[in-house]
DNA sequence: CGCCAGGGTCTCG
DNA sequence: CGAGACCATGGC
């Protein structure tokens, strides 16, 4: 068997594309962060991944080094944008996360910037989560834990109408009515909508909790950034959102969660380069 | 300062 | 089934 750690990837790209909210650079170029309850700090070396803290089979299997990138790269299609960004992207990775974060950390996401996402989920952490030895952030809290949490608190981190919506799907979970670690062995469009039974999962969030946290890497979200770039795919021919949903799974091919991700990614790195925060005259 | 953000849900046609 | 209103908050 060859060394999980002999795989590619970009670490950076990862951890900055929108899929998870809680790791940070530090000033050596190398990351910290949490898988689960596990303080983890790796960086990056001749575009492999260097573990300098952590259980390292843990570490593999979360950053998916056994997703055949290749194979992946060679599915995308061929239009100029998806080639763009798997060019922009190389390296980069879906990563396994743990079902319950994924899901909480989405549910919180509706209407936010990707920044202010990564600030709600730290207050979390922060104000509900375990203190961890070794790590500067908590980890992120138990559906048991925020169960018997009041919306208010979780209004002062910033939830706003989305404190409701996680609470009750805190609470449905921890009264047993639902166990997302038992969802796993559930086909994907049973799993989808098994997951938008709880409050505040839609489509576009069960697509992201299917592609973050179930490896079903064909699903694919449709947020604001991937339905502009949809429409201008279809020669800026809108639809509804089914319509979307059939049109992206057929052109994007049966990785299309990762070409999704890509096309996210490089989208908004563009963007953030094309309009830098301009001091005002 | 105004627009918009990795939307979900409910209502009404 | 599909379009519209409404929901809080903060980045840019």
């Amino acid at each position: 068997m060859t060394d999980p750690f002999s795989a590619p990837i970009d670490l950076a790209a990862t951890l900055r594309s929108g899929q998870v909210f809680h790791w940070h650079p530090n000033a050596d170029g190398s990351w910290s962060g949490l898988i689960g309850a596990m303080p983890v700090r790796v960086s990056e070396k001749d575009r492999r991944l260097v573990v300098e803290k952590g259980d390292p089979a843990t570490i593999a299997r979360h950053f998916a080094l056994d997703h055949p990138l290749d194979e992946i790269a060679a599915a995308f299609p061929s239009d100029p944008m998806s080639q763009a960004a798997l060019t922009a992207c190389q390296g980069m990775r879906i990563l396994r996360q743990p079902h319950w974060e994924c899901t909480a950390t989405f549910i919180t996401s509706s209407m936010k910037q990707v920044a202010h996402i990564r600030s709600m989920s730290l207050a979390i952490r922060a104000r509900f989560g375990l203190a961890v030895e070794g790590s500067e952030i908590p980890a992120y809290p138990s559906f048991e834990v925020l169960a018997t949490a009041s919306e208010s608190t979780l209004r002062d981190c910033g939830l706003g109408y989305r404190a409701e919506n996680l609470l009750k799907t805190a609470r449905l979970l921890a009264e047993g009515r639902l166990s997302l670690d038992s969802l796993s062995k559930q086909r994907t469009p049973t799993l989808r909508k098994s997951l938008m039974t709880l409050p505040g999962v839609g489509v576009k969030v069960a697509n992201c909790i299917l592609l973050f946290a179930y490896e079903r890497l064909d699903a694919v979200p449709i947020d604001t950034w991937i339905h502009r770039i949809l429409l201008a795919m279809r020669g800026g021919r809108d639809g509804t959102a089914a319509e979307l949903a059939r049109y992206a799974r057929r052109r994007l091919g049966p990785y299309a969660g990762y070409v999704q991700q890509y096309l996210f990614h490089h989208a908004r790195s563009l963007k953030r380069a094309k309009s830098p925060s301009l001091p005002k005259n």
